[in-house]
RNA sequence: GGGCGAUUAGCUCAGUUGGUUAGAGCAUCUCCUUUACACGGAGAGGGUCGGGGGUUCGAAUCCCUCAUCGCCCACCA
């Protein structure tokens, strides 16, 4: 029945975890599998009935369920709308931000799903019914790589192995890599349904993500267009603007002479018949169809309409006028590239300019760029400079710092490049996100992330979807080349456009090029007949299919399509009762990634927000202010530290840490470890002490007649306090706070005081007073384990069954901690001022002279004789109560109470507003020490009356401040006062 | 260029709506193998809460400003 000495925390987590998965206790209660031990009504009126908050009847509960679920389902069709209510009662829901299967568990994982575990275990105690959805990202540019890299050790490219047998190579590798992460969840404790688990790439969410392109599709909503993309070379895809990570660098602004046509001789001849222009990417000036400066720039308005000479391929281009150009910068003259450029690309369109693409997917020079045909971006770069030089055409190279677009998955310098790409106008989808929040449906905490949400929302830009590359979900589009020739023409929107953004979503020369969108595939054409139609190669951008993930993996889009097709969806069980789900909990990077996007697509496919709260939590960083990664080599395993401490510090140490971002180093963990060990411990020691209790139980009703002592009365005023405080905290996601108060009951309260003060009283000959410490003992450590359980899932579990074998009333306790009630404190049972009071004072007294010894290094087993003298009779009589105690814990041989004393010879003393403490010091007191250390004491105390006696004396403090405050600031004063007159006496005893 | 956040003890950070002499953990120092725990216990030292203004009876907390650091966003070539 006792704890073994050591806690093991890999027996326990691995014996812990398979029984809970095994037994199905992650499942939601209403699958009817996980064990159905309690009712847990919000309102409790059973349990305050049956007068046991803590274990009702397992069979009575049973029955109780059964009704109460009948009367949620009434309450939700009465109050489908507020949300608020509706809480209450509805499921509690989180879907898992899936991380990628290339994934290992990094300590930004171990962070969000330690509180996604927290909260949904509390939650689950609460009695909601719980559900929390687990999955699994594709990551479509990520994965592919690995594989990449893997055929590239055999000296292959995926063009080498061809589509199909690459795709066999990924999902190889999917099948036998792909759960490395979710078995590292498991290993911190997440409580995810397994039987959910979803991956982007199933037969499920691939008809989702087919339904939600094809509904934009029929919407309007996405479109084709030829349009300047981020552009990866390395990946050779196009990539959103997302996914383009811009980065100060420091480059070269190069000024280039272009030569004035009709007036330029041999180019080192050249007078006054040139213009300079700047360009930070010289390589592009192949592809230039135009120079531009600003319509009223004096400087140059007579060369507006004139032509210059490209240099190196000496094609004419015209001189153009744009207001876009900033007669401030550089000298005024920008070259126009309108392939390679967004901004140039509106100009192009402006001034109808032609388009010259001058690289190939790879970022070489191609046929367009002369004699610099086959070289790499750079190389070519560099010899273009050098060409230019040798013609006298290069000015001069500024050093220039400016924001330069990477890959987010392979860092490689980003080309902004002319392509034809599938993109979904966002505008529409915005304006929906942007009015939910105005009807407070989206709720950020900490609420300041609202405002980075909603500012990506009104500057939002259309979503470029398509991806060349393989592992993905393949575009529902064909094209028929038939119906493409007889259409060719009919194309482009004409609006005028002035903004590379408004350009954007204008390009969609829709039915231009024969596209054919379909749900089911195709093998003909099914307007003209044609057998001549080819599927487009392209893949989505992963996140389309994340987007979808709050209902995709709730089972949506559900088999009837015809109820689609007249808007409302018709729901599965599942998403009619779990969606929309209740917090999303994630990291801030992917706010614009996901979390909006995923807002957006549950407006547009389920007509809610698929989440009534998004919890944004710290991003994990080494102590040295780095995000913590491994290609930097500055992270920490999260599974070595389980391994070594066990995954409840983890969790605890984590968690404790996550009020902003978490700066870790692996002492850090410590925090964690050292609680666990003294949970571990303190509740050791407590079963030690129980041995001859035979009714132990974890009914509050057992106390209401007892006369419990002072300590026991203060212990259960204190949980009662911290729990709501606790509660208080979880509520308002301070999980971190939670945390720490926990951490200071157990420890303070608790084990330092509690504990110590039972070890008398458990020892007592009053075999009453012995027996109700042993059952306040068991009841305060039962109650701190279910508070603990959400942060320390597997500790907890196995001293809880510990506890469990030792309670009489065990057969009223659930399987497992997991179901048992969280703790309700809305009745304020054991609110006890008095014993706080008390306890207070004894606190006082024992490290006074705890104080004195040390201060005299008197040794802890020399035997000392105190004296408090007490300065008012109510006072003495408290003090009387815990004598007992105070020579226990301050380790005194005798102990004195007294209304009046006389100080005589060499005694020393700690004084407080209530008492003074005296211990004789025959011999070992220095009276000038003690003189020298009395006056400084005075002088410290006058300077605190004086400062309260000049706030309470302030006539307007008087009458502004409450009531209270003024009562407290009095109250405080008299105290100071007291004590100055305990120290002027003792002065003027030496 | 815009926005956000930070600045509190040697280090890492708490500090609810302004109201005890500003707290904790780690580190430091002293003492203690007292029979739950040395991953422990007892005690101590250490901060004019980044600078400067302002509002207020009262500011670490609210406002302004400056400084330093960090993050995010942005098409100035």
């Amino acid at each position: 029945m006792d704890l073994d000495k050591q806690y093991n925390s890999k027996q326990v987590e691995t014996k812990w975890y398979t029984l809970w998965e095994a037994k199905g206790y992650f499942r939601p209660r209403s699958d009817g599998v996980a064990p159905q031990t309690t009712d847990h009504s919000p309102n409790t009126d059973q349990l305050k009935q049956s007068g046991n908050w803590g274990s009702p009847d397992y069979h009575q509960a049973k029955e109780n369920r059964s009704q109460g679920r009948q009367r949620t389902t009434e309450k939700t069709k009465e109050k489908p709308a507020d949300c608020s209510l509706q809480s209450a009662v509805r499921p509690y829901v989180i879907v898992i931000p899936p991380p990628n299967v290339t994934g290992i568990l990094h300590m930004g994982h171990a962070l969000n799903s330690s509180i996604q575990d927290i909260l949904i275990r509390w939650n689950r105690m609460k009695g909601r019914d719980t559900l929390w959805v687990p999955g699994v990202d594709h990551a479509g540019i990520a994965t592919q790589n690995v594989v990449e890299k893997k055929l590239a050790k055999e000296k292959k490219t995926r063009w080498d192995v061809g589509r199909e047998k690459f795709l066999e190579e990924v999902w190889k590798w999917k099948n036998e890599h792909g759960s490395t992460i979710t078995l590292q969840l498991r290993r911190l404790g997440s409580s995810c349904d397994w039987t959910r688990e979803r991956f982007t790439m199933d037969e499920g969410l691939s008809k989702a993500v087919r339904e939600a392109f094809v509904t934009l599709y029929e919407r309007g909503l996405i479109y084709r267009g030829n349009y300047i993309i981020n552009w990866c070379p390395r990946c050779q895809t196009a990539l959103s603007d997302e996914e383009a990570a811009h980065k100060d660098m420091q480059g070269g602004l190069y000024h280039i002479k272009y030569p004035i046509a009709g007036k330029s001789g041999p180019y080192e001849k050249m007078g006054e018949d040139h213009i300079v222009v700047a360009t930070t990417r010289p390589e592009t000036m192949l592809g230039d169809t135009a120079v531009a400066v600003h319509p009223t720039d004096p400087r140059y308005i007579h060369l507006i309409g004139k032509k210059v000479i490209l240099p190196l391929l000496n094609r004419e281009i015209p001189v153009i006028a744009d207001d876009f150009v900033d007669p401030e910068f550089g000298t005024g003259i920008v070259k126009v590239t309108p392939a390679h450029d967004p901004n140039d690309f509106a100009m192009g369109h402006r001034h109808h300019l032609e388009q010259i693409n001058v690289m190939t997917p790879d970022a070489k020079i191609n046929e367009h760029g002369g004699i610099y045909k086959g070289m790499d971006r750079f190389e070519a770069r560099k010899k273009i400079l050098q060409d230019l030089e040798e013609q006298g055409l290069f000015v001069r190279r500024d050093s220039h710092l400016h924001a330069v677009g990477h890959c987010y998955r392979c860092d490689t310098v980003i080309e902004p490049y002319l392509s034809k790409q599938w993109f979904v106008k966002m505008q529409p989808l915005a304006e929906k996100a942007l009015k939910a929040h105005e009807q407070g449906k989206t709720v950020f905490t900490p609420d300041r992330w609202t405002k980075v949400y909603l500012n990506w929302l009104r500057g939002i830009r259309d979503w470029c979807i398509s991806r060349q590359i393989w592992w993905g979900h393949r575009l529902p589009v064909w094209y028929c080349a038939k119906c493409a020739q007889s259409q060719a023409g009919k194309t482009t929107d004409q609006r005028p456009q002035t903004t590379a953004k408004d350009l954007q979503s204008a390009v969609c020369g829709l039915q231009s090029d024969g596209a054919i969108v379909s749900r089911e595939d195709i093998t003909e054409c099914p307007h003209c007949g044609s057998k001549d139609i080819k599927r487009d190669p392209d893949v989505l951008d992963t996140w389309f299919s994340s987007w979808l993930w709050p209902f995709s993996t709730l089972g949506w889009p559900p088999e009837n399509q015809a109820s689609l097709a007249k808007g409302g969806p018709d729901k599965t069980e599942d998403l009619k009762k779990f969606y929309p789900t209740s917090d999303l909990v994630t990291a801030p990077e992917i706010i614009f990634f996901w979390v909006a996007r995923m807002i957006m697509a549950g407006l547009e496919f389920m007509g809610e927000v698929p989440f009534q709260q998004v919890h944004i939590h710290g991003t994990v960083r080494a102590a040295t202010g780095l995000k913590m990664s491994k290609s930097l080599g500055n992270s920490i395993d999260p599974l070595e530290v389980i391994e070594e401490m066990g995954a409840d510090a983890l969790r605890y140490s984590l968690v404790m840490l996550s009020a902003q971002d978490v700066y870790l180093s692996r002492e850090k963990f410590e925090v964690g470890r050292n609680f666990a060990n003294k949970v571990w411990n303190a509740c050791r020691f407590v079963l030690m002490q129980l041995a001859d209790l035979k009714d132990a139980s974890s009914d509050p009703e057992q106390f209401e007649k007892m006369d419990l002592s002072l300590p026991s009365r203060w212990i259960l005023s204190r949980l009662e306090e911290k729990t709501a405080a606790i509660e208080k905290h979880l509520t308002q996601f301070g999980l971190a706070q939670a945390a720490t108060e926990l951490y200071h009951f157990v420890w303070d309260d608790f084990c330092d005081w509690y504990i110590e003060l039972a070890k008398p009283m458990v020892l007592s000959e009053d075999a009453t007073l012995r027996l109700q410490t042993q059952k306040v003992l068991f009841f305060v450590c039962e109650r701190m384990l279910r508070l603990l359980h959400p942060f320390m899932p597997f500790m907890t579990e196995e001293i809880w069954q510990t506890f469990k074998q030792k309670a009489a009333d065990a057969k009223t306790w659930p399987e497992s901690i997991m179901f048992v009630v969280w703790p309700n404190e809305e009745k304020k049972r054991f609110h006890d001022e008095k014993a706080q009071e008390a306890i207070g004072l004894l606190q006082d007294a024992v490290c006074g002279i705890r104080d004195l010894r040390v201060r005299f290094q008197i040794a802890p087993t020399d035997k000392l004789k105190a004296i408090i003298v007490c300065k008012e009779q109510a006072t003495l009589e408290t003090v009387r109560v815990f004598e007992r105690e105070v020579k226990v814990l301050g380790r005194l041989a005798e102990l004195q109470c007294v209304r009046e004393f006389e100080k005589k010879g060499a005694m020393a003393a700690n004084s407080f507003a209530a008492f003074d403490i005296f211990i004789s010091l025959e011999g070992i007191l220095d009276p000038e020490e003690e003189k020298k250390r009395l006056q400084k004491k005075i002088q410290e105390t006058e300077q605190w009356i004086e400062a309260i006696r000049k706030k309470v004396e302030n006539p307007s403090f008087a009458e502004k401040a409450p009531k209270e405050i003024l009562e407290k600031e009095k109250e405080k004063l008299a105290d100071a006062k007291k004590l100055l007159v305990s120290y002027q006496t003792q002065l003027a005893s030496f």
